[in-house]
DNA sequence: CTGAAAGCGCTTACAG
DNA sequence: CTGAAAGCGCTTACAG
């Protein structure tokens, strides 16, 4: 099948092509009526602009880029991306905007994929995930003046706008309830240490932990993947005086500690009351279910896509914070049996 | 920052932008010389070919798509999605395609995306998931005749090939292992009823289960949700004479019914036995662990991929089938107490 | 308000 | 083996 052109409707409607480029586009000069005409006849034999030529022209690809970096395994288990995605997807659509993945090995891989979309034309800007402390992309996507939104921030994203939540009263949310529960000996197995926000919640822990006079602040890291949730605590419940609450840095590892935990003979929540960061319906189906902290994670993508998009159409940008995640008490957290 | 353009490179390297071309392509027509000097220079200056240059002057896109029809909460929960992507992912990267996602809500809205994208030239080829009886896109693909690898069959691809496994033989084994420990009351968690996969293990259950001579052969079918897999399983479980072993669609669901079962005072497995179909690391991190039906997925997503880019390049290409899904006992599944 | 034309950055016959 | 040129399908100043 042979894909119409403008230049199919132009002889259809007996005017230029330029004349059918303006009408499709909305801008001035032409008629309402030869618009309308213009617009029907596309209507009709189903053009779609080819995406090639209209980016050749100067005009923007419409797409934008998401590398995601991270091992396959911790990809497909983590409802976060997927989610993420959707929330981004549903934004990009609304404005027919394409969205162009790629899952990368590491870092230097990903400034690779952003060199070559950025040579390639092949995408309007990019959304950035996983911030790093120091991090070595945001200075090449400054240089190649490609339009960039950091999901996450607010420091360490250099010029660069970022959609961020605010980790820190999340987290004292967090420990300041469990400490109204009774527990005074609160651990948290958090996630990659190189992460920005891994460190942010770090910080956080240590000084609100410090703040309300707990005696320790430990934080383990790990790969996000449930093996190393199950590992971390099984050496923090191994511990002479061990945790009576511990805080899970995503869903995966705090159901894979809640095995643990059983698997030790431990009860949760009476040995050991257990939260999950990011809630998602796994939350919801294991015994006892988790309490988690909530956020909108479609909501926040969208977010950074509206804003992606703003920048690439020229608007210069500022961060936005998004909302706070928020703790949502369910069956595995209560005072501690042996405080 | 100025984009490097093969005009560049011609000056450069004191040649015509013919030359540059063919040099880079790999094309005959330069000398051996001039090509080093020119892929040299490429190198330098870190050029990247306009891949909106490329389309439209007759090249490929060097992308796919890929449409995914299911709501976001399912796609964030259900891991197979996001593993089914790394896996053409990699091949894609590997060969330098970009994958193009879309998330759209119902099969006409992705009809929509298939023709938009082919008006626009914006892909190559797609990747189909989820293939439903009488599927209404395979049709308009083959009218478009966009080059397309259907994730399913090997029956309803129309003339598309398909990446396809045995489902009827996976499921046979499953059933047959469980009357093998005794069970005679199988039920199934089946998936949406209108996918062609949910028909063909519908059919495969209901006939191995009477060449074995098992009196019920229920399958209840679902939405693939936590709480539709709970509801199901619920239903399942308060029957009269309830099945000792129950097979789920997913895995999502086979937690989901384990948590159910534990809450109605049974224990998994001595009161009922829980398969879960695709393997994944939540069916490891719940206890008992799950018995599950594993496969790579990853690698099914890689045979896609690869068999959809050699049809974009104008190879012929025949559907192939791929490992049948087997099963990983785990401790979900034992001789039932009371047969 | 409309038409003719240049140009985006490639690829690819067509001459030399 | 190499150069000059047409063409892909748009967008956008520039004339009428």
């Amino acid at each position: 099948m042979k894909r119409p052109t403008i230049a199919d409707i132009a002889r259809r409607a007996g005017v230029s092509k330029g004349a059918v480029s303006y009408a499709l586009n909305g801008q001035p000069g032409v008629s309402d009526a030869t618009r309308r005409r213009i617009m029907a006849i596309a209507d009709e034999i189903g053009f779609s602009p080819s995406s090639a030529a209209r980016a050749l022209s100067g005009a923007s690809a419409r797409a934008v880029g998401l590398a995601l970096c991270r091992p396959a395994r911790t990809l497909g288990i983590e409802p976060f991306f997927m989610e993420l995605i959707s929330g981004v997807e549903a934004e990009l659509s609304a404005r027919s905007f394409a969205l162009t993945l790629q899952v990368v090995a590491d870092p230097d891989a990903e400034i690779a994929v952003y060199r070559r979309w950025w040579g390639e034309r092949r995408v309007d800007g990019v959304l950035l995930c996983d911030l790093r402390a120091d991090d070595r992309r945001i200075p090449v996507l400054e240089q190649l003046q490609l339009p960039a939104v950091v999901i996450g921030g607010p420091d360490g994203t250099g010029a660069l706008p970022g959609v961020w939540s605010d980790e820190a009263a999340a987290l004292a949310e967090t420990v300041e309830y469990l400490v109204a529960l009774g527990h005074r000996r609160v651990a948290r197995v958090g996630g990659l240490p190189e992460l920005q926000h891994t460190r942010v919640r770090t910080d956080a822990f240590r000084s609100v932990c410090a703040r309300l006079g707990l005696s320790s602040s430990d934080t383990v890291t790990s790969d996000y993947t449930g093996e190393d949730g199950a590992r971390a605590t099984r050496r923090l419940l191994s511990a002479a005086r061990r945790p009576t609450a511990v805080i899970y840095d995503n869903d995966v590892m705090a159901i894979a500690g809640l095995s643990v935990a059983q698997e030790m003979g431990l009860t949760v929540p009476g040995d050991v009351s257990v939260v999950a960061w990011d809630d998602s319906p796994l939350c919801r189906l294991v015994r006892p279910p988790l309490t988690a902290l909530s956020r909108d994670i479609p909501e926040y993508g969208g977010q950074a896509a509206r804003l992606l998009l703003d920048a690439v159409s020229g608007v210069r940008v500022a961060g936005v914070r998004t909302g706070t995640a928020h703790l949502t008490p369910r069956g595995s957290t209560a005072p501690p049996r042996n405080p």
